[in-house]
DNA sequence: TTAAACTCAGTACTCGACCCCAGAGTCAAG
DNA sequence: CTTGACTCTGGGGTCGAGTACTGAGTTTAA
């Protein structure tokens, strides 16, 4: 018997533990239930109990959105999980699919911009200002 | 002599003119120059009067949004432009690459994982629920 | 059994990056 | 010199993604 606190035998946890082992605040996994990102948990009593395992999703919504994905964007992914209405979320994961594309696209032209401007940069004396900067204000096609 | 309308010999332009050719609103313009992402326009008479150069800058500026970068960051950038301070100016750059580098990974471990998923989804029975998408929600590490 | 710690719902506030509006002033084309 | 398009400052609103707070109720460990 490992307890050092009592959980009620199912694996769920209250929504500060929750919060705590996600990394996250309670009103942040409130408001995650709130926006549909967390489903709605079965409280036996007053208080909201959640399985342990939406820790991992939480993580995965906090992930994503590091990636510039909005929680819209993030429902539709976790949308996903339930299996239902299949080609809808194909769908749905195929215009992801797209935009993580072009977003990998870009980031791959402005960190080559960078790069170049650094080593550039770094190649030019000290005192004339670094010309090839212009080109990272104008030629960003 | 190219003149539809007059504009005053120096190659500058006002906030409207700007705006639009920049793909902006006049607002952005002057919140921009509030934020310090464009320089204080010399304003012979009482309205600002921007170069034409300005127009590549602000594009700069959104597309670098795009990438996800905050207005502070861009800030940042834009501060290679000048090229004082060359030491600070590439720690930030390098800073950014990493930064760059490190969504590039994040973006293209999402990507294998959504693939995965939709070829897994598309070969997986209609009724059992896709049972590789719990990998989407945890196995990020 | 009682006090500390936690949770509830709801509202309000924040922050970034703008957008919109009012009322006044300015510019330049006709 | 007038008219209409543009610009000015200043203030407020919006939207997304939370954070903070309030006053009440609930658990639980001592």
């Amino acid at each position: 018997m490992p307890s050092k606190t009592s959980e009620p035998l199912s694996k769920t946890l209250t929504i500060g533990r929750l919060a705590k082992a996600a990394g996250v605040g309670v009103e942040t996994v409130r408001y995650y239930q709130l926006r549909g990102l967390l489903p709605v948990p079965h409280s036996q009593g007053a208080y909201r109990h959640y399985p342990v395992a939406l820790g991992d999703r939480i993580r995965f919504v906090k992930r994503a959105q590091e990636l510039g994905f909005s929680l819209d964007e993030v429902a539709q992914l976790l949308a996903l999980e339930d299996g239902t209405e299949r080609d809808a979320i194909r769908r749905i994961a195929n215009q992801r699919l797209l935009q993580i594309q072009a977003k990998l696209t870009d980031l791959a032209r402005m960190k080559k911009t960078l790069k170049q401007l650094l080593k550039e940069c770094q190649h030019t004396g000290q005192e004339q200002p670094c010309p090839i900067i212009g080109t990272l204000a104008t030629a960003q096609q």
